[in-house]
DNA sequence: TATGTAAAAATGAACGTTCATTCTTTTTTT
DNA sequence: AAAAAAAGAATGAACGTTCATTTTTACATA
């Protein structure tokens, strides 16, 4: 195999692993020999890869954030209207919170503690533009509540790690009927009424 | 002073300790002797209140969910309109989440990762029960969308934990506008739209 | 293709520190 | 003066990280 693809494995399954452990234990509570033993590597080598457990779990945290945005606007056209473009977004993101589980439930926890560093809490932030200026559009031609970005995510978008929450705790199932239900309540809370 | 009193000063010393740091650096990065320094009370002293570590941030979050739910049911009243009812609960846990910011950051970081026992967990829900009658009632009167109680919860309540947080981040201000926007938004989302 | 070799990658053991918890002693209460 | 509460120091285990060594890789030469 490429020396170089050789790395890109190992990298990866060191960040897997690392999803994984913190998913189940919290960062503290995640040790470096347990990260290590799961991505079949020694603990010395983590450190060729990362300078250490917080930049592991940093450059963890921005990768799955740049798959979560990736995912979420695969389908997505600037030139479709406002509410069928945010019906898109939406649903991709709901199928990365049910079906890439381990990666979403990865970014609540980071988003809810003070385990990752703010600088990288940004950078994770950045790629979610396409929403913002789907809103700001939907606000312009009057089908969007003249809210702050931060209320439209929090009443559309964050519900949706809730469920996910309340489902991984199994407490409740999030199947299609819920979806589309979770879907209307999340487009009623943004939406302009007639 | 009395000895009971005594008792229970050092005991909700400890307990505000523990939100103080847990709050800052999480559950594991938070040692029992800075908590014990912060109460001012010798490490060995905390275990004459709590079993151990898990122990006392099982209790924590049990004492500060009973304040929660306390606090946001304070002046309800079952025999209000469904409406009145749901505005009245929603704007005491608006002004829980916003006054007691420590308290309410606790149980976003508790709510979101493995650091409390299920059991424990268990018993924090169980205060909640006027909000879910009263959801009960809504929908039995058509007012409220047929929907699970965990929908309900994530659409209409649990977007403040999130704005709470951005609040506390300092990435955005939560004023008296936006908290009626917030409430409208909140109740767009689980009433029957007629 | 086979071989030798220097560099790179990877390893397991070891180090120093930190932490939860306990033990023994001291202080406070009754 | 006996009992209860609190204290600080001690203990042993666990952890992140580093170090000395081994293994693998890349590649020049034959």
């Amino acid at each position: 195999m490429a020396k170089l693809q050789k790395s890109i494995d190992k990298r990866n399954a060191l960040v897997k692993a690392t999803i994984e452990l913190v998913n189940n234990n919290g960062f503290h509570a995640t040790p470096m020999s347990k990260i290590a033993k799961m991505a079949n590597v020694s603990p010395a080598t983590i450190y060729l890869y990362f300078e250490n457990k917080q930049d592991l779990v940093n450059q963890t945290y921005i990768d799955v954030k740049a798959e979560y945005t990736k995912y979420a606007f695969k389908d997505f056209d600037t030139n479709l209207p406002v509410e069928k473009g945010f019906e898109l977004i939406w649903k991709r993101i709901a199928d990365f919170k049910l079906k890439e589980c381990e990666n979403a439930m990865f970014l609540a926890q980071c988003d809810n503690t003070p385990m990752i560093d703010e600088l990288s809490r940004q950078q994770g932030i950045k790629h979610l533009q396409p929403l913002l200026d789907l809103w700001t559009r939907g606000r312009k031609e009057g089908i969007i509540k003249p809210m702050s970005d931060y209320l439209l995510y929090a009443y559309s978008i964050n519900p949706l790690s809730f469920l996910m929450i309340a489902q991984k705790r199994g407490s409740f199932q999030l199947d299609v009927t819920h979806l589309e239900e979770a879907y209307q309540s999340a487009w009623s809370s943004i939406k302009v009424c007639k």
